[in-house]
DNA sequence: CGGGATCCCTAGCGATACTG
DNA sequence: CAGTATCGCTAGGGATCCCG
């Protein structure tokens, strides 16, 4: 077995509500909300998996099985499926259901906690979709200046 | 993200993979909206790496300089906080600026787009401190039924 | 002070091949 | 069909030393 999610010790996140833009120089450790941040990084690390969120993503037009997910995701391996499968499945978004008919059937559906995931994740692939632009010629500036 | 591979020697920094952007017209892959799924596995990307958001939730309270945010950070190599900050950088997320002075002095801070950013990580991390209870009640449970 | 260059170890992931 | 098991590669990332 193993550990799929790296948890760490400590940082900061939610709760930034000190907009002192122009004064430093005060603390500068974080203050220390260590379960919250350990939460935060948990969820961050669940999302910015490199398939998670696809799996998530077409599991929200309903139930699917296996080789039906394999095949929508189409260039996600059978390895990993099923490993995130596992994931998403130990986390409580995704759920498993086993039909012992004579082909074995199993089929995955999001949980309501997966769905309830899916609002904050849709905000963030809407703020990709209109920075994308912004980002790529960043991007491409950046590129540019450094390597003239 | 193809023109990044003569800027770095070491291996440029974050970026996914490659988003099976394989080449053939139809092949019914995903659900039709293939820039969009990169678009949003990019930022995901960024969100999901492991220092990425920490540095940017630091710098929201004003720019800061590179021992100032590594003290902040604390757990974070100078190397990670360096190729952290570059990769921002690359994005347009965050802004750096060298003063020439007698110890050289360099501040980063947070772009309009980087400020941008916070609002939808803000509300995963809203998500994740509303639902780490069930999410680690959800470990507990499988875990326990999966040994036991 | 800020940060580049090296070394090296580990996790993530893809590609088979095999099983119920 | 729905997995599990094994291998091997590479990107992620920590530690350390060095330089302007």
């Amino acid at each position: 077995m193993e550990t799929m999610t790296a948890v760490m010790q400590e940082g900061t996140f939610p709760s930034v509500s000190s907009p002192s833009v122009t004064a430093p120089a005060d603390k500068a450790a974080d203050h220390g909300d260590h379960s919250a941040c350990r939460a935060v990084n948990d969820v961050l690390s669940r999302v910015g998996d490199k398939w998670s969120m696809r799996v998530v993503m077409n599991l929200d037009r309903g139930p699917m099985r296996f080789n039906e997910l394999r095949r929508a995701i189409d260039s996600i391996s059978q390895r990993m499926l099923t490993r995130t499968l596992r994931g998403l499945e130990r986390d409580g978004l995704v759920s498993r259901t086993v039909t012992p008919s004579v082909p074995p059937r199993v089929d995955y559906a999001l949980t309501p906690l997966g769905q309830s995931l899916r609002e904050p994740v849709q905000a963030l692939g809407d703020w990709a979709m209109a920075n994308r632009a912004a980002v790529e010629d960043a991007r491409t500036t950046f590129d540019a200046g450094c390597d003239e």
